[in-house]
DNA sequence: ACCGATCTGTTACCAAGTGTTACCCGGGCG
DNA sequence: CGCCCGGGTAACACTTGGTAACAGATCGGT
């Protein structure tokens, strides 16, 4: 499983810098966040895992807040509040939160409710936290992650090399989810050790998409399933079926 | 929605009739079950929505029982224990349930937390959050919102780019309604997100809507669908039929 | 160790999309 | 008739992604 990127949303600056912190202490990479229109940049700048959301925030409601993300968000949301009756419990979770924390909180039961709320995504978005070796299915091709072999639909195998095997898996371990190129490069880097974490603006990951689509889309010129989100990054467009050997 | 299936697990024959009752009377269809070879024979059998498992089943642990589940399986699961602890909360989201809740539990709260866990996973199994797709139809012309392509009254295949693509499908939300400039470009700038409304009063908008023109108008000079409203903005002019795919 | 085949990242160039600017036209008005 | 205003659009600039070509790295066989 990748860094879990978190979204912290409070507006209180020691309550938000003591969360960042503890959060990037447990090896997530927290983002600070002050309001709504903060929230809707980072969502729309990249992949957001997670969003914290302190039910106070002053001038806005984060229950509202929660409210209108959901109008077009689905991203996992647990949220703060001092306040801990049944009443504002019912509120959180009638907006769509997908959890709610009483303060004073203990770190560790936020930590396994933070895993609990990823665990869950990545089981509802299929198969990312399954490690065995499977088969998977997608618009007529098949990938068998065991022989490392794909078959066309015509039946011709096609050899990738490593770093191809490993931007398919990516790719087909989140299907419909724009992965950004840090995210692919990370995803690409997990076998030889990470080098330099700098943002080497390199465009290795687009030409491994090129030699990628070279490989398996029917037309690359009209790309089906590795599909460009301008701005953003790659998704794989297609739908995935797996199959346990 | 569709009705809630809720499994109850339960080993207290009390308990189980009680909370079946409950859910039943609460539009819900509550199915006893006792222990995980009755719940697995659930899950072969037909759809299982949720499962309510308590975590004392007597003989069998829940919590042992919900880890064995999630080896293949991620319908959502609730736990419910007397035992209210960091740590007996811990080690339920640790097997992957998606929720805790300590007896004695308020039936209100139960239920906000059942449509909370069934809200989302309609919102990640894909499908349910996904923008609707459609074809509309308007004097002779054809837009596909899935393929993203239009089809005009010759048979041509006319490409979009992004941005007209925003464009067509704002107008074709609102035939008839003129759209200001600035509605528009509200329109066009939901995916990436913009700061200020400021002055910046470019005409971005009435560039975008002569490339448009140019695609899909059969004589640009005589705009019959795509209407200029002078000192006002632009209206989409004829009626528009739309197919549900 | 040597050699060739393959893999992989970088660079450079190209195409597409998009916003801005400047200039044009036409109509309403004095 | 000349002026102004709103809109159309050509031309340009800038950004982003695709990809060919090159060079260093890697690997396997001898």
């Amino acid at each position: 499983m990748t860094i879990p990127r978190v979204l912290v949303v409070d507006d209180d600056p020691e309550l938000r810098s003591m969360l960042t912190q503890l959060l990037q202490q447990n090896g997530c990479i927290a983002l600070p966040a002050t309001g709504e229109a903060s929230i809707r940049k980072h969502l729309a700048a990249g992949r957001i895992d997670l969003i914290l959301l302190d039910v106070m925030l002053g001038d806005e409601s984060g229950v509202e807040i929660c409210s209108r993300l959901r109008e077009d968000q689905s991203v996992p949301i647990i949220m703060i509040s001092a306040l801990s009756s049944d009443k504002d419990r019912m509120a959180g979770y009638a907006v769509g939160a997908d959890d709610y924390i009483a303060k004073p909180f203990n770190p560790e039961l936020l930590f396994a409710r933070i895993r609990a709320v990823r665990a869950r995504s990545h089981r509802t978005s299929s198969l990312a936290y399954r490690r065995r070796k499977a088969v998977f299915r997608f618009a007529g091709w098949t990938y068998d992650s065991k022989q490392n072999e794909v078959l066309s639909p015509e039946g011709y195998l096609v050899a990738l090399s490593r770093r191809e095997t490993a931007l398919l898996q990516a790719l087909l371990a989140n299907p419909h989810i724009p992965l950004t190129r840090q995210e692919i490069a990370a995803a690409l880097h997990v076998t030889s050790d990470d080098e330099a974490p700098s943002d080497s603006e390199g465009r290795a990951v687009d030409v491994l998409v090129g030699r990628l689509r070279a490989k398996i889309e029917a037309n690359p010129k009209h790309p089906e399933m590795l599909r460009t989100e301008r701005g953003v990054g790659y998704v794989f467009a297609v739908d995935v079926a797996t199959e346990e050997p």
